[in-house]
DNA sequence: CATGGTTTTAAACGCTTGTTTAAAGTTGAA
DNA sequence: TTCAACTTTAAACAAGCGTTTAAAACCATG
């Protein structure tokens, strides 16, 4: 067999395995099966399994790079067309059923409990990506608005998307049928989401909610305070 | 020993274990001395490793509902407090440190990869939370918004909620440390969120944005098409 | 064809897994 | 105290685990 192809098998068979049943629960002997390779190869390739591990994360997001990269859409465009293509890309590899989904499940396992391959993940993807996203938001906010409130500002458009592949399954038994046909598409959430986050933000003045709500849990400590009296 | 401590013992040790672990990578043995019991204990009380396991998501979501039960604030409060102390109270759940973490995370681990245990427990304890929460954004929103719309409010929130905990350490990876001790308090980010929600759902009119958004895109759809060709 | 390095193979290694077993210990009512 | 039911215990079980081994197969080069 011509050299290293048997690598390149067992890597995106473990890819698969291991974004399955996660790093413990996968065997050796299952992945070298699903890759028609013999048990020992994975020794002789990669010293041992959590070597190869490592490498499969690497190769996760690599590809995920790779297959959509990141200056999604030129920077003539609009930044409420950019930020919704940002966010449509996000959903599109969150919950597309295009390709394979192994490399987004396995990062997926990596952010719930990361390993050591998750630092350079996130150096590597995430980083650029959530740069991107402040970048976005940074042109839309009013000037001084501070930069801790950008971020969560952005960590809050990350959540609402991961959300729809966290809890997928959860989401399905909780939402009607009907509703989960016909308006849960990638194209649909993403049109949510971005409305909403520039709702959010285009309201006049921006941050006239926080004053009411400042004013609203003053007001409500003493309640709390005679609740426990 | 008195009737069922061992069995008691056996299902909190099992909690934080497969909570840490997950179960494949739970021993039966890591388990038992954990509870500081027989191996056999297992089998003797529950069957197998299996049976115990489902006894333990169960008993986390009873121990979750009850330490904190649902009608968190009289509802003479505003709408607005409600909402706040409501996501402040799913914050606290995920952030908290006051009480042993385990049934959250081992919660979280059937939101990400659902067994047997997960549907008794969305029907129990998720579905009462979402529609609670529906019920507040039912009062804040305009009439005439519909349900699947307002189902995906909801789930925004839960999904902002949920990212500081599913993400947490990437989150932690990618935050200046000053911003983190500063401005990641669990109430600082139910002001957040919740000051976010507020903006999105009072701009007025309430779906101006949307009328944007839609025309944006609609015009964006030639460049997306020319870009193509 | 012969050679030397690389790759593949089946078998075996020691170890850990979940579970079972049968004996020992414990308990409370008769 | 006696007895029967319940509980705990240490030991053993087969099965499966990751890894190692040494021989076989392969293959480009001389």
């Amino acid at each position: 067999m011509s050299t290293d192809v048997t690598r390149e098998r067992l890597l995106m068979a473990a890819g698969r395995v291991f974004a399955e049943k996660g790093f413990e629960a996968s065997t050796v002997r299952e992945i070298c099966a699903a890759a028609d390779v013999n048990v020992a190869s994975v020794n002789y390739y990669f010293g041992d399994k959590s070597q190869l591990y490592l490498e499969t994360v690497r190769r996760a997001h690599q590809l995920r790079a790779k297959e959509r990269p990141l200056p999604i859409r030129s920077s003539e465009s609009s930044v409420e067309l950019r930020l919704h293509d940002f966010i449509f890309t996000i959903l599109q590899r969150m919950l597309g059923s295009e390709h394979d989904p192994w490399p987004g499940r396995l990062m997926l396992r990596e952010v719930l409990q990361p390993t050591q391959a998750c630092r350079e993940m996130a150096e590597d993807y995430f980083r650029p990506h959530f740069e991107y996203l402040l970048g976005l938001l940074g042109e839309l906010l009013p000037p001084g608005v501070p930069a801790y409130r950008q971020r969560q500002i952005g960590l809050g458009v990350i959540g609402q998307c991961l959300h729809y592949r966290v809890a997928s399954e959860v989401i399905q038994m909780m939402t009607p049928e009907e509703e989960l046909e016909n308006y849960y598409g990638v194209d649909q959430l993403a049109f949510h989401i971005t409305s909403t986050v520039l709702a959010s933000l285009t309201s006049s003045p921006t941050w006239e909610c926080d004053d009411k709500l400042t004013e609203v849990l003053r007001s409500a400590q003493y309640v709390q305070q005679e609740d426990a009296i």
